[in-house]
DNA sequence: ATCTCTGCGATTGTCTACAATCTACAGACG
DNA sequence: CGTCTGTAGATTGTAGACAATCGCAGAGAT
């Protein structure tokens, strides 16, 4: 961590720099540290690394992560506006706690955001749209097939965050963001019971085949059951072992 | 998002203090000056006070609010995930520009959130959310008989804010606040054409009977066609007087 | 004339110290 | 014994100074 600031002239890319530049330097980041804390606290929330009700201290995470508290400040601002966390003034800062109806909500939000971005994508008819989710099912099959639970994950949140940018709606795009955080969250907190992967993978099936001909209540119909069932699945599993999500400290 | 903190004095619900209070003290605010910060400057923004494309520099805002730049940039961050500024690192913060796209993607934002409420609302078939939005329209149509276009405006505003609380579903109310802030801050920009703000009241009478009459399916068409035509005459007018929205500094 | 480099001013990024506020607990007081 | 009061410790809130970076103008080289 603390990763020191980069000299400026890597991150120059005017020309005279790039005259014949040998490509796959790896890119070069020169990140803020309010970024880095951002990205290191989001996803460590996002894992389920930092648990609902773990508490924030700002001076504990300046020393841990070695910088000021003022970046971190700005950090857990930008969470709190995302809603990952939750401040009260003067005492502390914790991770929120989920509940049951929460985690109902955000799979209703992102039913209806799909539903609406599968309708903008089937209505602009593009094949290499098409073609693109299939190529995405397809691997998720043969991840499935090798019981590779960690792809398949990735690429089921591939294959949604796609069928969202087709929509060309930019504002849909980062309400999505949003909510698939908290899915992801979500789905990081709880003890999934098994199931087959191969299962999961061919479930998107139907939903490309009704996309292809072009049919939209069909499509929205197999869309809305497809979250519908994970979300019960996760809601159950969540009621399951709730007891141990929330973090005493 | 932008869930305020209550002042101290309110969470406070202890019981020995609550005896026998005397009511009607005025609450006192003890908001700090990033929340004063905020709220000031997303007001300015929202109300056009602030224009698209407007420079917002640290020192200035600090100067001009007589304090330091420490909350002032905490504020910052925040209306940037809120989609209001933009930044751009060691150059400047300015006021989002809008697009005619832009707008176009809030109305649409708009009518699916809405629609979805308004399913939720007429499944719970609570008859006070009726007989509420009913006394909103109400006084809308009056207000608009007095020719009082603010007052017209702000409980337009009511009606669809209602409507989306009576959902009791906590994550679509914050993305609806979310795009609400963004509309509101688009019909500020735009200089209306006058229309007859009695028509513009009368406009909710079918989608409320709709409602009593438990019709989804219409109420959802008529809502979707409400919000369609605003959005249109919005984009219009927009595009009409685009020039002058910029603002350079 | 054109290109390259260097220094300058403006602006954001970060750090440190100090102030304000909250909770809990101990002790005074009836 | 219960109620109020005040103090201590922890935590967030704010201030002011300094560092890093960017864009640009202008000097100098070709």
């Amino acid at each position: 961590m603390v990763v020191r600031q980069a000299p400026a002239a890597d991150r120059d890319t005017s020309a005279h720099l790039n005259w014949r530049m040998k490509p796959n330097l790896p890119q070069i980041k020169n990140l803020s540290i309010r970024e880095q804390t951002l990205d290191t606290l989001r996803e460590a929330i996002l894992t389920g690394e930092l648990k609902p009700g773990h508490s924030l201290i700002e001076m504990d995470l300046s020393r841990q992560l070695g910088v000021s508290r003022a970046p971190i400040r700005e950090a857990l601002r930008i969470l709190n506006s995302e809603g990952l966390i939750e401040t009260i003034p003067y005492h502390g800062t914790t991770v929120r706690r989920l509940t049951r109806t929460d985690i109902e909500e955000i799979y209703s939000m992102r039913s209806l955001l799909e539903s609406f971005a599968v309708e903008q994508v089937i209505r602009a008819r593009n094949p290499e749209h098409l073609q693109r989710l299939r190529d995405i099912v397809e691997d998720m099959i043969m991840a499935g097939r090798d019981n590779n639970i960690n792809t398949v994950n990735i690429l089921d949140r591939d294959f949604h965050d796609a069928l969202i940018e087709m929509s060309g709606h930019s504002l849909l795009l980062s309400m999505w963001q949003t909510v698939a955080m908290k899915a992801r969250q979500v789905m990081a907190l709880v003890n999934r019971r098994n199931t087959d992967l191969t299962q999961i993978a061919r479930n998107h099936l139907p939903l490309l085949d009704a996309m292809d001909q072009g049919d939209i209540p069909k499509a929205i119909e197999l869309l809305r059951a497809h979250i519908a069932s994970a979300g019960d699945l996760v809601a159950e599993d969540w009621q399951r072992d709730s007891a141990a999500l929330d973090e005493e400290t």
